[in-house]
DNA sequence: GAACAGTTTAAACAAGCGTTTAAAATAACG
DNA sequence: CGTTATTTTAAACGCTTGTTTAAACTGTTC
């Protein structure tokens, strides 16, 4: 396997694991057996490394997920809430094919930059994958046409807030799960757990 | 105000707003205008720092939390779950009156603790004050007793998710929303929106 | 006013960070 | 083979981090 590949796997896991700002360059090339000075070579700087991280799993995603959305979008009746978030079931869990633990590495991933960078992982995604979201709103549009443009952005926010903060500590969880009530559950199991949560709430009547 | 608070105070408000991780002490007696070493002097480390910080907080919201839960609890017809999350509103509230911005200081805190420590706050929290949260589950519970204490454990974890995730990019947000949609918001009003949200998701009908 | 505890201060500490350098090793090609 | 081009390497760079030190200062008490 060539030196870049080594470092960007390594990197995944190690962001992933502990965060952008909480990995230093030294621990990415440590685990990645090359040297310090190949991260600056390869990459240019710790932040086009972070940047690759995330396009490698963008790129693989996001055709899928455009596909699997405008699906839900154009058929002929109104999807239901509950069939637009499990449109995202698939492409997800697809993701563990393309990567060993794909799925969680990358939601994982998708929290941390929320909250370790201070927004520019908002600016990365919105600006470089606007297809997602736009057929994204358009479906849950037809699924519930009462909703305004303004709750819509809301409650897209706070599904967002429910899915990376969940993956994020996702670990942590399944090991108390495991031990308070033995249950084995994977990735896949708290997808599945999630999606009635989120079709709820982003459901929910409108307030006064 | 002496010395001790004025760190306390400066550190409250750069954690908020760029993480536990992201703030060096050197930021933070800057803006408090004391000397680098007072922390330590004061407060022994950094990591104490942050307990004391999350631990004014704690203390005065805590048994106003409690005792408003138990009242939601201990009525005679069972509560519905808009009721039990209701019951968060004045607490929190209240908080702005103990402190300046202390709502949103507050939650924001909250989000980082759970992401930037690697589950320092979560152990810290649920070990400290476990009160709160014996309350708050028993309310669930007589608001919706069909759910499994599984299901309870992840559906709470879920809505802790959207409402450290929501506050601690609430100043983004809420200046997304001023910008796209002229809604000018304040920390109550993304509360007030984040109730219907969250109870439904609670609420959701149970998989198969 | 001397003695004392409590507090503040400037300076330095060792350790870790991302990045750069220039030489050594390897690969590719005429 | 000899000559480029590419990649790897060890070492150092300048900077920031949390923490410690010892001296200076402040305020209280006898």
């Amino acid at each position: 396997m060539s030196t870049k590949t080594k470092i960007l796997d390594a990197a995944e896991t190690l962001f992933a694991d502990k965060g952008f700002n909480g990995t230093s360059l030294r621990e990415i090339t440590s685990l990645a057996d090359v040297n310090l000075a190949a991260v600056n070579y390869h990459y240019g700087s710790k932040k086009e490394l972070i940047k690759a991280v995330m396009s490698r799993y963008m790129n693989e995603l996001a055709p899928k997920l455009e596909a699997s959305l405008s699906v839900v979008c154009q058929q002929e009746k109104s999807p239901t809430l509950v069939e637009v978030f499990s449109a995202f079931i698939d492409p997800l869990l697809s993701l563990n094919v393309f990567r060993e633990n794909g799925t969680s590495n990358f939601l994982q991933l998708l929290g941390r930059g929320y909250t370790d960078s201070q927004g520019f992982l908002r600016w990365f995604l919105t600006t470089q994958y606007p297809g997602v979201i736009t057929n994204f709103v358009g479906a849950v549009q037809r699924a519930y046409p009462e909703l305004t443009p303004e709750d819509i952005f809301w409650r897209l926010h706070f599904t967002m807030g429910t899915v990376v903060f969940t993956m994020s500590s996702s670990d942590a969880l399944m090991d108390i799960a495991q031990n308070d009530f033995s249950q084995q559950l994977d990735i896949g199991d708290v997808i599945r757990k999630l999606i009635p949560f989120v079709s709820a709430g982003v459901g929910a009547p409108l307030a006064d």
